[in-house]
DNA sequence: AACCGAAACAACCGCCGGCCT
DNA sequence: CAGGCCGGCGGTTGTTTCGGT
């Protein structure tokens, strides 16, 4: 079937989003929701398509997004879940709150995908020094099938779905582990214990709030009705508001006018927490 | 201070599947 | 059942920022 383009390419703008535009679809899903993106657009008076507006609401301003770099433990958290679901970002997102699929799949291409190549060359690299000390002793046999244990180094291919994904992963390991520690299960086991795992509410951790806030410790004083989760910057973590949708209009004209100073405006609101009514929830 | 390459991030594109008519 | 609409997803690209020289 012929499908028609998302959006009629004359007189939509396309490019990063305006600090205003940001305000109109704000203020247009407070007052409105998103039943039908395709149509906020043209409801709202917006000259963007309905598929850029999702995409701005969902990657950027949706209240529940939580932003700042990403915590040690939410990397290995991607890196594990990359190891057993691949390259599907949206579920590796929903097992993340607060973080998008965009913004996991750009943490995953420019961090976490060097980091596992830097890890896996330096275990083969140990590998390789402790075979050659074996074969460098005369009384030890040489291993004929000298193939890598693809059970723990797993730059192979994954059938997910009916799909194929090329997966940079390490080992399983478990959580109770560091994500530089090793597995050592044969390649049998390795798959029964991989779903053991994922059934396994270990594997996936309820995240809380004292998971966000491990690193930088929150004063949950300030956790209020309206507040919702961390916000993790390299030297500390604040909260903000449950979302500038829901705080009241100044809020919201204060973000936009501070869109730049994005995080100076947290920073102002989180002061500011205690002040905040009771926010509705969205 | 200026330049340049790398890294980071936001946004777009095209495809797919579910749902509705 | 076919066709169309819509939302969601993953891959990719374009732009901005950062760091080194």
């Amino acid at each position: 079937m012929v499908r028609a383009p998302c959006c009629e390419k004359m007189g939509l703008k396309k490019g990063p989003w305006t600090p205003e535009e940001d305000q109109v679809l704000v203020s247009h899903i407070q007052k409105n929701g998103h039943g039908n993106w395709r149509a906020l657009p043209k409801q709202a008076g917006l000259l963007r398509c309905g598929k850029s507006c999702r995409l701005r609401w969902t990657n950027y301003l949706r209240p529940d997004i939580k932003r700042g770099n990403f915590s040690k433990e939410e990397e290995d958290t991607i890196i594990k879940l990359h190891e057993t679901l691949g390259n599907r970002w949206s579920a590796i997102a929903a097992r993340l709150p607060g973080r998008t699929d965009n913004e996991i799949k750009n943490v995953w291409h420019t961090h976490l995908k060097k980091r596992l190549k830097n890890h896996q060359a330096t275990s083969q690299d140990i590998k390789k020094q402790s075979t050659q000390v074996q074969r460098s002793d005369p009384r030890t046999p040489v291993k004929i099938d000298d193939q890598p244990d693809e059970s723990n180094f797993t730059d192979d291919h994954h059938h997910r779905d009916g799909k194929v994904t090329t997966s940079l992963g390490c080992a399983p390991v478990s959580p109770q582990h560091s994500s530089s520690e090793l597995s050592t299960v044969t390649e049998n086991d390795s798959a029964a214990i991989k779903q053991e795992k994922m059934d396994s509410p270990e594997y996936f951790p309820q995240i809380d709030e004292s998971f966000w806030s491990e690193e930088f410790p929150v004063d949950n004083a300030n956790v209020q009705s309206g507040i919702h989760d961390g916000l993790a910057t390299n030297d500390m973590q604040f909260q903000f508001p449950l979302s500038p949708v829901a705080a009241s209009d100044e809020d919201v004209n204060a973000y936009i006018s501070n869109f730049d100073d994005g995080m100076d405006f947290w920073y102002d609101l989180f002061i500011r927490a205690g002040e905040l009514p009771d926010l509705p929830e969205f």
